[in-house]
DNA sequence: CGTGCACTTGACAGCTGTCAATGCCGGTGG
DNA sequence: CCACCGGCATTGACAGCTGTCAAGTGCACG
């Protein structure tokens, strides 16, 4: 609900201006919300849309021909959703709301307009598609080479950082709106690994988790088991495209 | 070497013409060379250029703090080397090269250029980013959601469908120039896994592999164990920005 | 023809998955 | 207010996939 947390991820590069804020809008269609469980892309689905998730948790996950579910994502408010399908003929993952969302669509004509007349904001959007694969990077490199707790450790910390970024006043202790069987399902393993993993996290006094809130104990030794070091994003890198008219505006963020 | 190959991703989603073609060299730098084993980039480095790789094929890896390393990709003659890190202050991962390879760098600052001056071929290269979220994400699901032998079935036949892109004359049997080794490190297994891996697909007469040389005995099969369909580019999205001026040149691909 | 690197192979341990049962908690309806 | 119920968390026993270690083989290259 937080109106600035929509555009998190587009102040995370550069100040973006009230004019610029205005065009976003315009850019996107009329709010929608969706109960948890609710889907509101399905694999499969021709891609037309991109969604901008404005409150709420949603989870994106792929299915494999045997009905085996993998999840690749949970996003956070300010997220855009479905871009990666774009590139595609059909949508790759399912996204459905872990939480009560509002969402806005985006219809992709107007991702076209925003590259003729803004390049500002298109090249913030060509950042964040590049910070999402940094994110699957660092969430591979987890699954592929690490082992279970380093995995849940690796995917805690990137959920915090993201966390972080939109609201820095979150502390070490944060609300996680997942059962245990989705983590599961994001670091590759099983719920009862899942379970026994967070049992050592607070048996060694690293971590502990309990009603859907996780607390961190121990960041250091949180950081050892995911084994990369936090990423930082650039700010104002010098060649992004310059504001181009109306001056004198305000910047944001 | 072939010309065409260097810019089979961005001819990938719609024509390009010959001017277009022309904007694309000036974005580069001058062609630069490296033998096998060399490093183009190297995790921790500021993120100041990308590479268009013209030939050859490199690796992309990741290191944890305790030296182990996960390979995130490789990549093939005509891809973009280098664009996540451009959303960070400091480069994710090491890019080496796995033959001699011949690369051309794309100064950062080229970027902002082509997203005023060219929304058509910032908007082809916004798609090309989500086409390789697309690919990290199905690495994700192998890795995440298959056992070893899925995971290299995946492996290979992404890389199968890449080769195909550039040169649709690749067929059930192509070269691999990658070690044992470097596809352990892909998938995340042990090198002594992933060679009982290779010798059950070849008693199972599903794949078989020597020299640097994959042959497909069994693709039906080899989907199954992947257990995701393959990717279907969008072509000519109709959002896409429109050819700016000088109307009438030939469209390439 | 020797050297080195990569590939193979075998034995064994350990992490993780599977199966199945139990416990906990919040929500719902009587 | 209480009993029931369903979803999720927890536990134990066990199997199996995958990793580790170590040795041996084969091929390319000088």
């Amino acid at each position: 609900m937080n109106p600035a947390a929509a555009i998190v991820r587009f102040t995370a590069f550069a100040g973006v201006d009230m004019d610029e804020i205005e065009e976003l809008k315009t850019l996107a269609g009329p709010m929608k919300r969706y109960a948890r469980g609710e889907t509101i892309q399905a694999e499969g689905d021709p891609a037309t849309d991109c969604y901008l998730l404005l409150d709420g948790w949603t989870a994106s996950n792929i299915t494999f021909a045997d009905g085996t579910r993998q999840m690749l994502k949970v996003h956070l408010p300010g997220d855009v959703l479905g871009m990666p399908s774009l590139a595609l003929t059909h949508s790759v993952d399912t996204i459905r709301a872990l939480t009560p969302v509002a969402v806005r669509s985006m219809p992709v004509r107007s991702f076209g307009r925003m590259f003729e007349s803004n390049p500002r904001l298109a090249a913030l959007l060509f950042l964040i598609a590049q910070e999402e694969r940094v994110n699957l990077i660092d969430r591979i490199a987890a699954i592929g080479g690490l082992p279970a707790i380093g995995r849940v450790a690796a995917l805690l910390l990137q959920i915090h950082a993201r966390l972080k970024r939109s609201d820095p006043g979150v502390g070490d202790c944060f609300e996680l709106p997942l059962a245990q069987f989705d983590i599961a399902e994001l670091v590759g393993i099983t719920t009862v690994h899942t379970n026994r993993v967070f049992q050592q996290l607070r048996e060694d006094g690293i971590a502990s988790w309990s009603r859907k809130e996780v607390r961190f104990l121990d960041k250091e030794r949180l950081r050892e088991l995911a084994g990369l070091p936090p990423r930082l994003l650039r700010r104002d890198p010098s060649w992004l495209p310059r504001k181009s008219e109306a001056p004198g505006q305000k910047l944001r963020a």
